[in-house]
DNA sequence: AATGAAGGCAACCGCAGAAGG
DNA sequence: GCCTTCTGCGGTTGCCTTCAT
């Protein structure tokens, strides 16, 4: 494969670019096009390779490059494309007008991957990581809550004490309750079934995880309802984060999330078709519907309401590690 | 105020594929 | 069909800034 020498050349400078080189390539290109960038250099009086011309241009000198944070829309958009093209960069940026491949690559690394992974999802398939050590935090929580249930039991009715733990009025501790039953349900399932198939523990153990505390589990039990609930939107007062379904080209889905409610306009779910992404061929041309947490106060089978999706409904096993709670009560009057 | 750690981002490196001779 | 050149892309690095102690 036939390599142009490029930087190698010696003599080249490297490095930050000064104003004065950025003054330079900019007339120049204003004025002539870039044509090849081999031989920008030495016509527009720059002592770089043209490849550090190229990369200057499109990532910071552009005019139409928009600088600045990301917005929620832009952060969704990616969190959707990258759930669906994985790591190219280049065709996910063009789907964000303004924005260069470079630039969304670095707040992928710096910013979403690390709330992926802190959510309890692989942040490459966007599915909940099921492998032992990455299932930890999960067993953590699991334990956690099973521990505060254990003693509310032992203190007299297990759903005013549910109730206290999460400072809910006495109304909701139904819902919590159910709530609190469908998240690990969704967690002992997701860990049974194949990482394809899971969707709602990973994340909803992160979110628990990450606080520490019986108010996360309860937002992640939410957040395991929010992620396999049918319809609905953000139930009053709920701060955690938005899970959204995706589908895959396998035919499975996999979750995004916002902090706000999610945002995929039209425009983008039309890019999206244009992409020809199997995954939304298999949902016949469209996003799926996008999840939401209305209907905590009405627990409904949420796992099995999608369960040839989210959960990994139908799975063979009721039980996925027998060998860590073997005879568990607490287990097994959940499932 | 000083120092080390962590985060953010621009830039570089090397590979792969397209294009042209 | 083969070889060379060029461009584009994704991964990685290293510097600068911000934050915490």
């Amino acid at each position: 494969m036939g390599r142009s020498p490029c930087c190698d050349e010696s003599g080249l400078k490297k490095g930050p670019w000064t104003p004065e080189e950025d003054e330079k390539l900019l007339q120049y290109i204003q004025k002539n096009g870039h044509g090849s960038w081999r031989t920008l250099p030495r016509l527009a009086g720059l002592n770089r390779c043209g490849k550090s011309c190229r990369l200057r241009w499109t990532n910071y000198l552009r005019p139409d490059i928009k600088r600045g944070k990301f917005s929620q829309e832009e952060e969704q958009t990616i969190l959707h494309l990258h759930s669906i093209l994985g790591n190219k960069w280049s065709a996910i940026a063009t789907h964000l007008p303004g924005r260069t491949d470079n630039e969304i690559k670095n707040f992928w690394n710096t910013h979403l991957k690390k709330r992926l992974i802190q959510m309890g999802f692989d942040p490459m398939t966007h599915r909940p990581r099921t492998d032992f050590f990455a299932a930890l935090p999960q067993l953590i929580a699991l334990a956690s809550l099973r521990d505060q249930l254990a003693a509310a039991a032992a203190g007299g009715d297990p759903s005013a004490a549910a109730a206290q733990m999460q400072g809910a009025s006495g109304g909701a501790d139904v819902a919590i309750q159910a709530a609190k039953m469908q998240y690990l349900q969704c967690l002992l399932q997701s860990a049974t079934t194949t990482i394809a198939s899971a969707c709602c523990g990973g994340a909803s153990a992160g979110a628990a995880i990450s606080a520490h505390d019986a108010d996360a589990a309860l937002a992640a039990a939410a957040a395991a309802a929010a992620c396999s609930s049918p319809q609905g939107t953000s139930s009053p007062g709920s701060s955690g984060p938005t899970l959204t379904a995706v589908g895959h080209s396998d035919g499975q889905m996999a979750c995004t999330f916002s902090e706000v409610a999610p945002v995929i306009t039209s425009d983008v779910e039309a890019n999206l078709r244009l992409l020809g992404a199997d995954g939304f061929a298999c949902h016949g041309g469209s996003l799926p519907p996008l999840a939401d947490l209305s209907d905590v106060t009405n627990p409904v089978d949420w796992c099995s309401a999608t369960a040839s999706s989210s959960c990994g409904g139908g799975a063979s096993s009721p039980f996925p590690w027998p060998e860590f709670f073997p005879d568990d009560p607490f287990i097994t009057d959940f499932l």
